[in-house]
DNA sequence: GTCTATAAACGGATAGAC
DNA sequence: GTCTATCCGTTTATAGAC
């Protein structure tokens, strides 16, 4: 392969190393955040994990903020939000799917805890993420609770809508308290029984 | 009533006035903490809020942990914990009318919320707090159900134990969600649906 | 792209005058 | 009890050499 030499090389994207380098800063940041916050982590905290220096840090992320951003777009990727392999997933068997898998990966559950509290708070650059994230998460179960109430098979007097927010909802406060003490609290068997108490067998 | 001349006067305990102003300090440190977190709030907000200087404060309270500890306990003598107020108050009435009680009063969720979480991060002051108040609350809704279950009134395979982790989970995520979008959810409703699908009707 | 140097601001906490 | 002055560490971010 050539590159023609009557004209400029074209722009080229970032390098391969550039984009692994960006991987490893967010990875790093994943932690830092995950384990401080999004105020108590520092770039500096960031930069000796991935062993560089904080300045050069700022290269790849001019601003704290972006690197905060970039974190929770990448646990998107990791998490794919639980949504159903395929179309033959039922709602509680991708919901025990989606709790298990998080309960594996270190530092998820901690990150997404920890900074979605956290955006509460004045001026925190993830506020929007999260709140886009919560009428997402609602819209999606609302659906999936409709369509079972269609089938006849939500139980008598739930409301779909109702019950949507409060999966969602006891899907985060079951995982602070998961956080809080591991061995006491079975994060799987309080979804597992709120789904099989709103949803009757086919 | 008079002092014996022969002994020095005896220790006194705080003035009354001293006393209102470390109410006065708390009150806006709890301001100050629900709209910024411990970290992200400054000893000099709260300082600027109470009309002292930032070391004047230091007197009172001799570092800012102290300073997050006496606004943790302030908030349980507010809310008093959803503790049945007498003997007739069944549970569900109890628990509905703290929910309702505390939306009603500013920055009690915010506060219970970011902190809450706040509290997981590296060397946070309140995670002791937190983890006690969990399993105190855990026991108490226990008891409750358990006390439901011998008179047949828990429906038939519901846990007493993950219904109470259930109960909290549930309460705490609905506030998360109600404080992002507080006319998109129905924090009432949400607890009062749960509790009338596990508790049978007397 | 990576670094050193540094800016510019802010943090909690201490010493000591009044 | 309240203050000023100050210590000392830390923060994000910029400038510019290499």
């Amino acid at each position: 392969m050539t590159t023609d030499p009557a004209r400029p090389p074209a722009r080229r994207g970032p390098y391969a190393k550039s984009r692994r380098r960006r991987e490893s800063i967010v990875a790093a940041a994943h932690e830092v955040f995950a384990a401080r916050g999004y105020r108590g982590g520092s770039l500096q905290d960031v930069a000796d994990k991935v062993g560089m220096s904080q300045t050069s840090l700022l290269h790849y992320f001019p601003a704290k903020s972006d690197l905060l951003l970039a974190v929770l777009h990448l646990r998107d990727s990791i998490t794919a939000d639980g949504s159903p392999r395929d179309l033959s997933e039922t709602l509680v068997e991708s919901v025990m799917r989606q709790a298990s898998f998080n309960e594996t990966v270190p530092g998820v559950i901690e990150l997404y805890t920890v900074l979605c509290a956290e955006s509460l708070t004045d001026n925190h650059p993830g506020l929007d993420y999260f709140t886009e994230r919560y009428e997402a998460l609602r819209s999606s179960y609302l659906r999936a609770f409709a369509a079972l109430a269609d089938e006849g098979r939500l139980r008598p007097g739930v409301d779909p809508e109702r019950a949507a927010a409060t999966l969602v909802a006891l899907w985060d406060g079951i995982q602070t308290q998961w956080l809080m003490a591991p061995e006491l609290v079975d994060m799987a068997g309080c979804l597992r029984d709120y789904l099989e108490l709103v949803v009757l067998p086919e």
